[in-house]
DNA sequence: AACCTTTTGAGGTACGTACCTCAAATTTTC
DNA sequence: GAAAATTTGAGGTACGTACCTCAAAAGGTT
């Protein structure tokens, strides 16, 4: 309840100018000489002058509009998704954080381009964007940030240097991950590992598949990972080439479903194979990976929590919003590895 | 920068009361009928008021002083707790909340006892705590959390039903997540597995032990899991104990080291046995079983995420302090499993 | 030294809430 | 229905910072 900090009167005495001055400086304003401007900075690190953010935004009235911009429809890590997202919102209007949540997106690139050219800084000031990397979406991602409006990428990475923060997992050590777990579990047996993503024509896909078979290839020479299956989302068509795959390779020994939604084909090879007698790894939590962890079916998940993406990418965007830092060891997302054991399914003992 | 919040004025308006009725509505002050504390309740609801937080702190010139009391000796876990408040200190001082770290624990539960009774209201406002459980210090928190301070238990969990927020992985899921992992990266082979923790005498390791045997002796009849030789941290002790197990076992298949501090347990049993010919799992990353890792020297190592704890345990006293409810899914401390391939060792792409 | 330009200071208001005092209005009590 | 007790209202100041205006001071140029 005590502990007072230095307050800008503060600083201005410490400086020997006033507070006007003071003001000039902390706010980057114009008209003061270099030698005040050194003074005070050198005042602000002699007494520790920390400026109160609360109290700022508070004189400002200062509040952030951030968009969630993601794929208008999803299967169940979106969904997880937008619960984190509505938690979120009530957290952080505490803040004068306002998060809306736009699922607009279609795959399209010039949709999502359009979509992007259509933000102006006067009604958000950041945006998270969950979209496949693709040329049109990276210039008018520039050209939103010209703008003036921060923004992050979600989940789906922006490849290269953009001067963009990603918020998510490092897909190549995710697939590598999962290249690990493989083979660890497959515990020395000879055979084909079933590989099958929505598509192969996202980014992150094709990092996680270079992770898996580096893995893969380099440690395993018992195992051989077969060429990426690609859904499309499509059920028919995924009955097919799954179907097509065991029948070729009699031998197959365990899969890896790399895309973040696996329910489709997962339920597929369940159909086909016999899911008890492969080693299956899959990503990201959801109720249906869950519940397929707790039977056995699923010998391991690999995800990225999702509430603390949404976070981490609200926090970004503030950041950047204040031309601030960010905390780096608090936004790095982790790859989680979940089993049964570990997934926080039971009872514990806790505060009444 | 738009997007306003309704105000206290807006809510006087809404109710059909003054500012001062809202005012003490808002903050629970008496000589209001219950009719009119009603009103203002559903004015509250009804036009969305949020209290803004950082407003009312400010009239309040409140701020949060926050202690960590931590043992006075560890090993490389205690560090990077202790590196992870210094980060804390700094990214929460923008909210004041002032922490400070106090590792002067000793083992004696009478000692800690003493450490507690000697806190009060007047210079902290909440403590975090991380010693075991024991019955004095159980008293102590209890006289504690009635002088109106607040109490977390960090790490080393207090047992049964406790009025104090536990901050930290059940032991009992990550024992069993440990015993899950011993399990299939064996393969199938036979033998048996060497369990080693500091001590016995704390809830943790027991929990840890008992979550691993369930899991062993349930799903993995091939192996069979020694009794916990106990180090007391003490080196020629390890050395005698490891070296005897070795000597009665010559079909050690694998180890566990169950404490926080794994290192002298595993030097010692890289010396005596052939880590890379063992399955060898432990707690907690540092940077000794990080090297492991990367070595191939540990299969997998179980941690907790300390950034995590020491945030979480922060927001969780600031809440109580506030007397509100903490945002359950955010403080939830997962159980994380490391491998070589998850560590984010590698540089990744990110902003400029 | 007179003029012009740049820099600095003094003082104000505002943000949304807390907390205080005193008087006025309302309700309860006998 | 008068006195007492309770409830409510009106108005003020304060927190630390932002942002505004206007005047004063300092500096530079002839």
């Amino acid at each position: 309840m005590a502990e007072v900090r230095p307050t800008t009167k503060d600083l201005a005495k410490a400086a020997g100018v006033s507070l006007a001055t003071v003001d000039r400086v902390l706010n980057g304003r114009s008209g003061v000489r270099q030698k005040t401007v050194d003074a005070v900075n050198e005042a602000i690190e002699r007494i520790g002058f920390i400026r109160n953010i609360s109290a700022a935004n508070l004189a400002r009235g200062r509040s952030y509009r951030l968009d969630f911009l993601l794929p208008r429809s999803g299967d169940q890590f979106l969904e997880s998704l937008v619960d984190r997202i509505a938690e979120a919102q009530v957290a952080f209007a505490a803040d004068s954080t306002f998060v809306r949540v736009r699922k607009e997106l279609q795959g399209d690139p010039h949709q999502i381009a359009g979509i992007l050219s259509r933000i102006t800084p006067e009604d958000t000031d950041g945006v998270a964007l969950m979209a496949p990397d693709s040329p049109q979406v990276r210039d008018a991602t520039t050209r939103l940030l010209e703008r003036g409006v921060k923004v992050v990428a979600l989940v789906a990475g922006h490849a290269g240097e953009h001067p963009v923060d990603v918020v998510g997992v490092d897909n190549i050590a995710a697939g590598a991950t999962a290249g690990q777990l493989v083979g660890r579990f497959c515990g020395g047996r000879q055979g084909k590992i079933l590989v099958v993503s929505d598509t192969m024509n996202a980014q992150d896909s094709v990092e996680r598949r270079h992770g898996f078979d580096s893995v893969v290839t380099g440690r395993f020479p018992n195992l051989v990972a077969l060429p990426t299956l690609e859904s499309y989302g499509d059920e028919a068509r995924t009955r097919a080439i799954i179907a097509n795959a065991f029948r070729n390779h009699p031998d197959i020994v365990g899969t890896y479903v790399l895309s973040s939604e696996a329910r489709l084909a997962l339920e597929v090879i369940g159909e086909l194979g016999s899911l008890s007698d492969l080693v299956n790894i899959a990503h990201e939590r959801t109720r249906f990976t869950e519940e397929m962890l707790m039977r056995g079916a699923l010998d391991a998940v690999i995800a990225q929590n999702p509430g603390h993406l949404v976070r981490s990418a609200i926090r970004l965007l503030r950041a950047r919003c204040d031309m601030r830092e960010p905390l780096a060891s608090q936004e790095e997302i982790r790859i989680e590895i979940l089993i049964r054991e570990n997934l926080g399914k039971v009872a514990r003992a806790g505060r009444a």
